[in-house]
DNA sequence: TTGAGATTGTTAGATATTTAACAAAGTATG
DNA sequence: CATACTTTGTTAAATATCTAACAATCTCAA
């Protein structure tokens, strides 16, 4: 464990360079994956190649939480698997509360892959007296009005945003009120949170805007090749 | 416009460092907010703190692709709107196809921001029989065997993948057949698709995971401050 | 049991990104 | 219309991230 820690905590979480942790669901996936195949064994080389960067970062990455492999053999699948579902907290029951039982909220509270990895959504709040009531995946729809008391009687950690931009601000505050750890954002707005609270945008829209920047990249460059 | 080309195209998209391809979509935002509340200047100061960063960031990032501000004056906000939409393909009417009819499907399909910016989904597809003929948003969804077939006399940009991760390849092959431009992901698996093909992954799960990891060094962090 | 081959963890060097600094050129005000 | 102020676009310096290199050390086949 070695990690250099930097003075200001701005791209860091305690020493880890935010663009490490983004890799990090990744290597838990490709080894998932190898788990499922009951692969015993992988090389930096080997994840390195499936993830489309260089053995090198691979190892780097890793060696800032610890050493979990072996020279001459690599790293069992199962054991840095197991060290990387600790290092993102996956597996330790995190509990949920889902707000905005529309479209997209819906469609996150029947999605079941969540809840195998530990994340638990137990609840789900409306403003619309025609959603509340409603069942959605064994879950009461319950009134948003409810939501802060409902979270100091049953604490959760994280609260799952899915309301118009216009009500996120509002609902987060109300998240927060109610003691939530992590706030999970699917609104088109910036949140204003206290520092002790956690947030993550989900931008469905701006990676859109991506792929459409980079469509019209492509037929440019394509274009001036012709040339 | 100046953009210092590089050799290796690895995370340029000619010459644009992908770090600020993905500022881009939040430049836009913003300026949408504030052209909706009729705001006619900024500076990138103010462009700065809302995005978080750094004024000389925000004004490199536009010298990128031009020089649309004033000196003493900053940014007219109308203008760069229009030149940030220019770049990023937007309002230029964008076909799309959406493959994978369910949850998460219906919800994108549903949704009227996409429209609302030249992102037209002209056609949904599905496997499933009791799926295929329902109706989403005035689209009846087909059976994904005329796939190709339908993009080969309808060609359409961009393909739009909500199918299971076990389909999702399958899925990608049919699409670039059909002479589909770029891909949009949603499911969590790694698609393999002709360099001529753009993608872009929507990683809800990996997302939730960061968030996971945030939450724990919080945790520690404000451990090791109460020692 | 030995030795060639493999692969890690780590340090140092190469690149890329972010931030600071500032001349140039406009604005706005009296 | 002069002048104090503002703010851009750009160049240069500071930081951060990625890649190469390699000693240390384990594997595995003979
Ligand atoms: N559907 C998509 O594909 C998509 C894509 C990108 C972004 N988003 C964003 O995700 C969010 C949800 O989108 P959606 O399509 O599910 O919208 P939706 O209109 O289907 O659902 C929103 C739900 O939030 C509820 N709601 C409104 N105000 C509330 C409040 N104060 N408290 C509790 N509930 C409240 C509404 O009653 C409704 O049920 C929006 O912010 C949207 O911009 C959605
Ligand atoms: N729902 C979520 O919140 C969520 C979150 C993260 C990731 N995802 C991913 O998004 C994708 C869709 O999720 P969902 O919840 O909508 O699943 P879903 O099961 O509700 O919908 C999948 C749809 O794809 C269709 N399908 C299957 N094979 C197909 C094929 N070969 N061609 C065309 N259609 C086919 C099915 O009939 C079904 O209608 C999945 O890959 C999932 O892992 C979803």
């Amino acid at each position: 464990m070695s990690a250099a820690n930097n003075k200001d905590g701005k791209y860091k979480y305690k020493g880890i360079p935010l663009t490490v942790v983004k890799r990090l669901p990744g290597y838990q996936r490709l080894l998932s994956e190898l788990a499922a195949k009951e692969v015993e064994r992988v090389s930096s080389r080997e994840l390195a190649a499936k993830m489309k960067i260089n053995p090198s970062q691979v190892r780097q990455d890793l060696s800032l939480f610890g050493s979990f492999g072996q020279q001459g053999y690599g790293y069992r699948v199962s054991y840095l698997l197991s060290e990387i579902n600790k290092i993102l907290g996956i597996n330790a029951e995190t509990k949920m509360v889902l707000v905005g039982g529309g479209q997209l909220g819906r469609a996150v509270a029947n999605y079941r892959n969540f809840a195998k990895r530990g994340f638990i959504i137990e609840a789900i709040f409306d403003r619309d007296p025609r959603v509340i009531g409603r069942t959605i995946d064994n879950r009461v729809v319950r009134d948003v009005q409810e939501l802060t008391a409902y979270l100091q009687a049953e604490p959760a950690e994280i609260g799952i945003i899915c309301t118009p931009a216009s009500a996120a601000q509002e609902v987060a505050d109300q998240l927060v009120a109610g003691g939530i750890k992590g706030i999970w954002n699917f609104a088109p707005v910036a949140l204003k949170v206290p520092e002790t609270v956690c947030l993550e945008h989900v931008h469905l829209g701006e990676s859109l805007m991506i792929l459409s920047f980079k469509l019209k990249q492509k037929q440019e460059e394509l274009f001036n090749q012709k040339k």
